[in-house]
DNA sequence: CATAATATTGCAGGAAATTGCAAGAACATG
DNA sequence: CATGTTCTTGCAATTTCCTGCAATATTATG
């Protein structure tokens, strides 16, 4: 068994389990424990994940908010992100937003997609650039820290200049007045330069975020295409589709 | 058996396996594993896969795409980004390129520093998040998979309207009379503007990199104003100091 | 066609990396 | 503070890698 293979192994359980133990890595791979902890101390070295006494927890690349994020709700997402898949086709130029919903979505691309994304997520930039199929363009401008996007007046040039088939939209608020809110003025803009920059927009949103508001405006809820959402049925729905906006 | 069928053979059964042995390779070729080895060392060379002890690996599906790099070279790497540290102030905007020196000077910042970064690569984005003290700016445009850079028109707008104090360039090839140069052309034009939106350029090269070219030119060799290299009191650096450039 | 130049291949040796083991230090926990 | 677990360090056995070299095959050239 080749050393990659046993690095690939263990990242992907980290993945999947959110921690790893010596003991377990030794039973699987067959291999002694010391050998599993020189494993894990070399990806530690690479910022691949973190040491622990007894094994390895998942490298959070800075303690801010996007990663603490990125675990809570984390089945709800899976199931949304799911839902938005079936809205995909090879050849076509999407604008996919920052945020956790998105990126489950991104996570769930099958590797026979074929299309263009435009993205100002860095987290989404770089599981797509593991994806054969996809072209990523990275929105240029100063990166917000907390949410990992780029914001500011490039992302916005960046945007304006761009007809995309779909706009994957991870909302932050959702109201039915006063409509689409977020709680930055930039990352407002940038999301209302998003709306106008394409065909149809799909707002991928926890059922949680319904109903409430935040202070900076991004579009009116009008201008919605389509509200993917973990709790379709409820009552919370109504509103929106006698507005015309399809709630699955 | 021609060695273009060995070739072939090798690739194919990496495509199938994703991952081949020497061992493996020797059996089915009926070949020495001697051979086997410089076959490999062939396609590595050609960035058709990733040499790793015992055998080869595919490129890009496996998640050391760009960690596979960083560890060659380390010490050389380390070395020369201590040396560039010197260069740096509270207070500048800088220019940092792409590549794995480059890299390596960003993970050696002093979490005192305070400085604005303008980069086109996303490792060395993601690791100055990290950082307290520095802003990022991160060039948009379409993401190069393999050497995780933004290039393209819009990552060269973006630094055309930039004036910084300092560009730290990683070079690909260094050439007394070439000059500066690279094997792509978007990468060579993304380069050239950094060139010119900079005060003073700062090349990283190991000292493999000296004396060699490639085919899309950066810029004049005179155009650097200071040269980091691992090797400085080698013969190496003589016809570079006599053309005005600091080697250290 | 003959001969030289070049490329390819396998082999031998020493260098380097990987792995597992053992002994003692550091650590967590009751 | 006593106990069992986990970590570090050093070491030796094994495997794999690299270098130079000689034998053979291929190509170029007069």
């Amino acid at each position: 068994m080749l050393k990659e293979e046993r690095f690939d192994y263990i990242l992907k359980k980290l993945q999947a389990d959110h921690k790893v133990l010596h003991t377990e890595l030794s039973n699987d791979l067959q291999v002694s424990e010391d050998t599993v902890r020189r494993d894990l101390e070399a990806l530690a070295q690479n910022g691949l994940l973190i040491k622990v006494r007894g094994g390895a927890i998942p490298h959070s690349p800075n303690p801010f908010a996007f990663n603490e994020r990125i675990n809570i709700h984390e089945d709800d997402k899976k199931a949304i992100a799911a839902k938005a898949l079936s809205f995909l086709h090879n050849g076509q130029t999407i604008i996919i937003d920052g945020g956790t919903s998105t990126y489950a979505l991104v996570k769930l691309f099958p590797p026979s997609l074929q299309l263009t994304v435009v993205t100002p997520s860095i987290p989404i930039a770089m599981q797509l650039m593991e994806h054969p199929g996809v072209d990523v363009v990275l929105t240029g401008g100063r990166i917000f820290k907390s949410s990992q996007v780029t914001s500011g007046m490039d992302t916005i040039r960046m945007l304006e200049k761009l007809r995309a088939d779909i706009c994957f939209m991870g909302v932050c608020s959702l109201h039915t007045e006063v409509g689409v809110t977020g709680p930055h003025m930039e990352e407002a803009a940038v999301k209302n330069v998003m709306v106008q920059s394409a065909n149809r927009i799909i707002a991928l949103a926890t059922s949680d975020k319904m109903g409430t508001a935040e202070p900076y405006k991004v579009c009116d809820i009008t201008e919605l295409d389509t509200i993917i959402t973990d709790e379709a049925g409820l009552e919370l729905a109504v509103p929106y589709r006698q507005l015309g906006i399809k709630v699955i």
